[in-house]
Order: structure tokens, then sequence, then C-alpha cells
DNA sequence: CGACCGATCGTCT
DNA sequence: GACGATCGGTCGA
């Protein structure tokens, strides 16, 4: 199966990318254990003008120097401690644009992704949710940042058809209430119906707004 | 169900 | 010294 190429993580438009990264399937191989998920819910992350970006306004500090570079890479971080999220760095060098996985469907090494989750069954909960589904894929900052999606420990492969609009769904991003008005944007987008997309346990505060809905159908 | 809370540590101020 | 692009558990209605 074909994996993307590096010219797809360098385009401009992140919220397009974000979309079409729906479908396709994570994939990491580490220690020889392959495992591999449909990817059905994502978040673009527009770089120095997004209060939600770890980028904003410029902010360029270690943790945040990969997503400075060239798309195609991947950009892990510590959060809360706990959970290690998987973000894409898409568009050009010095445009910090990134996208955050936020739900997998599994597909390969199921097994070891329990064993790596302290599962029994593959439960919704196994690879739905970001700091979950790098845990059971194996993603860690120390071990995936900065390397090549187009390498051969992490990529993304090709999924087997093309979704049509209608079963992408846009929403506002999850657990970024701080980012003011920002966090009304509709760049989090998810498959339609699939099980695998993570739960939002409720909105934001800031999220419910009279006469707005947070979820549309583009 | 929903609300709340503790875990746990790298990062930034 | 404060705080998170989270998760899973508990408690009460």
């Amino acid at each position: 199966m074909a994996k993307l190429p590096k010219a797809f993580y360098c385009g401009a438009d992140v919220i397009s990318i974000a979309r079409q990264l729906l479908g396709n399937v994570l994939v990491t191989r580490i220690g020889g254990e392959i495992t591999s998920g449909m990817i059905v819910e994502t978040e673009a992350y527009q770089g120095v003008t997004d209060r939600a970006s770890h980028a904003w306004a410029g902010r360029r500090t270690d943790r945040t120097e990969i997503m400075f570079g060239e798309g195609g890479k991947a950009y892990v971080y510590l959060c809360y401690g706990i959970h290690h999220l998987f973000n894409i760095v898409t568009n050009q060098k010095e445009i910090p644009h990134a996208i955050l996985i936020r739900a997998l469907e599994p597909i390969q090494g199921i097994g070891v992704m329990l064993r790596r989750s302290g599962k029994e069954k593959p439960e919704h909960t196994l690879t739905s949710g970001p700091g979950s589904l790098s845990r059971a894929l194996g993603i860690d900052r120390r071990l995936h940042t900065g390397e090549s999606l187009t390498g051969k420990n992490i990529w993304i492969r090709k999924g087997k058809r093309t979704l049509k609009t209608s079963e992408i769904v846009a929403s506002t991003r999850i657990g970024i209430s701080y980012a003011g008005p920002d966090a009304y944007q509709p760049w989090r987008f998810h498959i339609r119906g699939n099980p695998w997309v993570s739960r939002a346990k409720g909105l934001d505060p800031g999220e419910k707004i009279k006469g707005r809905p947070t979820t549309r159908l583009l």
C-alpha cells in the first residue's frame, strides 16, 4: 500500500489536509511490530494566527521548533505529564501548521495494541482520543518527534477509498477554551457515524453559543 | 447520565 | 511555580 508522499504534507491549506487525512491509515513499526488504524478524527492548528496553536504569535521554543520545519514530520508532545499527543506538521518551512490526530479505528496489530494499553478487549477507548491512540500505537515523544512520515518507523498509508464530502463532519476543537475567538473555529473533523470517534464529553463552556451550532455538515 | 477530581511532568513564565 | 490540544475513576441524581 502506498504511503502518502511528502508533497501531500507540504500543502498550504492545513484545513484541507486535515479533512483529506480522514480515511487514511496511520501505521507504526516498533521493534518489528506493526500496528495501524484508520484516521477517523483530526484537528487543524493554524500556526501563528491561531490562539489554540503552540506556535501562536510565533512562539518558537525547543518544544515547538519542529513545527517550524517542513511538513511531513511528526510533532509529539507530552500533555498533562501523561499523554503523548501525535501531530503531523504541514506546510513549508517557517509556517508552523499542524494536525492533531484524535482517533483511529484499529486495523492491524490489535493484540499488540491491547498489550500496550493494558486492555483485554478492543473496546472504544483503545484508540479513541489522542492520548489513547498514542498508547496503543506505541507513539512516544522521545521516539517519534521529528520522525519523517515517509520513513520506516511511522507513516500514513492511503486508504481504500476517498470519502464523500457528506461523510465528513466539522465541529469545534476539543479542550481549547483558553483560545478565545479561535475556540469557535470549526477545525475539528470526523467521519460521520464512525463509532471510534472520540466522545466530546460535553462542549467546553466557551463553546456553548446561542444560535450557533457547534457541529455542522460541510 | 453529568460533574468532579487526581495523576504526573515537561515546558514556559 | 503554574498549567496543560487527556483519561479513567468515583460519586450523586
